[in-house]
DNA sequence: AAGTGGTCTAGACCACTTG
DNA sequence: AAGTGGTCTAGACCACTTG
């Protein structure tokens, strides 16, 4: 099915290093070739050569780690589960469901808190009926384990419904920004998920500390009222290597599903 | 907060181009400066503005149509719900929810199908409780809109289990496959879906037509009986360019929430 | 001090569209 | 026929680790 000896000189060198790498020979974390080594291997120059590993790092296979050389990347990924949320009280609300499971796990959880005044991004603009003229809180966060970014949290909530409150203060809120919000009669009973897969921005790489050939998921939750009043969005950025987003269904029952149709 | 000015030149002239892209100078579907005119734009040979040209494209934000030029790619995103495969019924199950939603849109759906024996992938073969050397039956699917690819859909099953059934015919099942499997003893009533985000091997990209700077999303639904024995793994693979992934929930009530806990 | 990958120049030939 | 990006050569200097 895969075209062999085809095409050109740095794609032959792509296909052949990649096939060495999952094949096993070359394990994750090993060091690539030198590039002086593999332009007297191939018998090309140096660009040809740096032009293949290239790809791969693109391809999110390999990294360079100056001036060791080139490895291949080891992935671990932590689980993610959006459904958890409401599920289950975390013990530390403000690092959520996520860190609490790794705390658990012995990790070492840490965060930053900033507080921003600001105009809507569209997407959120869109999500809870603004314009792009009005001002939104947002309350950005990054959150590490054992001093290794792993997410960003970033939530929008508009001016005029949390003016004053806790939210506006940038440090930890212990009982969760959801409940400060159901205090001031604004309590979430709703909720829409959605998922975009995307290249990082370079903000978000810088934020994460993303490394080339790695993609985000951007997950952002809208939260509702009972009456269908959106009060915050809430976007957070994934990086792919370090997640792994799991969720789990139980088959409605017959007269469930006759409901539904 | 975004460094201006620094680093080298290649990044000075991605940046400027990058600038120019999200203020809206160069919109969507716009065609960029060519090569030569930024060489003396800038004042670099050629081979520095294809680096800073390369950057973009590996962001996702350019694509090369050759040899017509450099153009900022445009974007348009269906929305994929996995938790309605159980939730309605659709009208064509072989093609599922996915593609019935967009036929009520108006567009044409098609697909192909193989059929295939083959040791299991280490994931799935993980999932289904499977050895690297027990033999699975794979149902290879890709699935178009408009004669565009839009993802494909691998299903995995123990050979023991679908010997000899419907299954292992490359063609449509009109009554779906999870209720081939239910004739067969094998009805399934939970299932666990996980999401992967990375870049696309070149497989995936050559099937899927998927170009540089586009991450994937890789569904992968393990399916359960009711006494537990997983009896199907699916792999849907979405190119991110393509698809929004989107889920709903309602807050449980407090009864429910303590029943968890 | 030696070895690594990162950046950049200068130039050549090519394949593929489009007018 | 002209213009575009794709591929490749040959060479130089640099910054940053590690022994």
């Amino acid at each position: 099915m895969t075209s062999r000896g085809a095409g050109p000189i740095y794609q032959r060198i792509a296909d052949d290093l990649r096939a060495r790498i999952q094949s096993g020979e070359l394990g994750a974390g090993a060091k690539l070739p030198t590039e002086q080594a593999l332009t007297t291997d191939f018998g090309v120059t140096r660009a040809t050569v740096r032009q293949a590993m290239q790809v791969l790092v693109n391809e999110g296979l390999v990294v360079s780690e100056r001036p060791r050389g080139h490895f291949v990347r080891q992935i671990e990924r932590l689980t993610y589960r959006p459904q958890k949320e409401w599920r289950d009280r975390p013990a530390h609300p403000e690092l959520d469901q996520f860190m609490d499971e790794q705390v658990e796990l012995g990790r070492k959880p840490s965060q930053t808190i900033a507080v921003e005044l600001a105009a809507p991004p569209t997407d959120v603009a869109a999500r809870l009926g603004l314009a792009g003229t009005d001002t939104v809180v947002v309350r950005k966060r990054v959150r590490y384990l054992d001093g290794t970014p792993f997410n960003t949290n970033d939530s929008y909530f508009p001016l005029e419904l949390v003016q004053g409150s806790e939210i506006m203060h940038p440090a930890d809120i212990g009982r969760g920004a959801n409940q400060v919000l159901a205090e001031l009669g604004a309590e979430q009973t709703h909720a829409v998920d959605e998922i975009e897969v995307r290249m990082p921005t370079p903000d978000e790489a810088s934020r994460l500390e993303i490394g080339l050939g790695v993609p985000v998921a951007m997950h952002r939750v809208t939260g509702y009222t009972d009456d269908g009043r959106p009060v915050r969005v809430v976007r957070n950025v994934l990086p792919g290597d370090r997640h792994l987003i799991a969720f789990e269904r139980t088959r409605p029952t017959k007269t469930e599903k006759d409901d539904k149709q």
